[in-house]
DNA sequence: TCCATATGTTTAGCCGACTAACTATATCTC
DNA sequence: GAGATATAGTTAGTCGGCTAAACATATGGA
């Protein structure tokens, strides 16, 4: 019996991720805030001044894919860059008063795209599929681990 | 007390499938497939010659998604074009002799990738996390139906 | 000091997804 | 039959992710 990507659970996994990218951006768009920004804003959030490199590395996330996010999220007047006074090869991201002020909101909608995604689920059932999900990252990064033997463990997973 | 995004499952759920995408990748680039491409491969298997319309509508996906993501794979010998004999609107695509050769490595890679995926799970919990997919699909795609209240009753869900 | 190397960011180009606007062909209706 | 409308596909432009290569600045060593 052959394997059938029609019924597969990762088909359905690709699927589902994009029902709530979408339904992400419609409950944001208004404020000029595309799926892939909230991390971003919310780090700053916690430590404002951070370098594209520190936040590159915890938002998993190549400095390149950052450059260009932040250049939208400048252009929308979310941030700001601003050079490091002792270092000038890096370029510190602060937040802008628009960018603070749409935080709200767009935790908001979070909160409520969070509510309806597991609005089905009971609390121990929301809590296993949390669980289930870290061991899944663990497996797949070990795999992929395991083919380029160099770097490091690999095995800490926040 | 806040909802904190970090912590959020949504955000996890994210992250994972970002791994997924790109396991997956590194199984398959030999072969220049890439992603998005194999439920396009499996449905021509499955029915060689369908319009691009009915490919759309059965892949879940827009239909200038697929006018690009054909383009790329007629460029790489995957599939072929050829215009509907009655209606000059309709192209229908087929695959090619190397698009069939190179279904069953893909199919491996991904019976591979969802071992991988769930080699921590349990069949019961896998069962389980699919129906639990499964029911966010319905909630999510019925909250959006909720906000446009034209369209179809969007309750089936294959 | 000067050159080599290391580090941080940017640029260019690719894939996948979307929307909006446009083209081409069919079909329907008067 | 001619014009209006509907349908299929394409094009252009956007966002998010990636890699590879370029660029800029620091820092090290001889």
């Amino acid at each position: 019996m052959e394997f059938d990507i029609r019924q597969s659970t990762g088909h359905l996994m690709v699927h589902v991720m994009k029902l709530h990218r979408h339904t992400f951006h419609k409950l944001t768009e208004e404020y000029d805030i595309f799926p892939g920004q909230p991390p971003l804003l919310f780090r700053l959030h916690e430590k404002d001044g951070q370098s594209q490199k520190e936040l590159a590395e915890s938002m998993r996330v190549k400095p390149a894919t950052l450059t260009v996010m932040i250049n939208r999220m400048v252009k929308n007047g979310h941030v700001v860059r601003r050079p490091d006074p002792v270092d000038q090869r890096v370029s510190r991201v602060f937040l802008t008063d628009r960018g603070r002020s749409v935080m709200d909101s767009v935790r908001e909608a979070l909160a409520l795209l969070e509510e309806i995604s597991f609005r089905s689920f009971s609390a121990e059932d929301k809590q296993l599929f949390h669980r289930q999900l870290q061991q899944m990252a663990k497996d797949l990064s070990g795999f992929d681990a395991g083919r380029h033997p160099e770097g490091g463990s690999t095995t800490e997973m926040e």
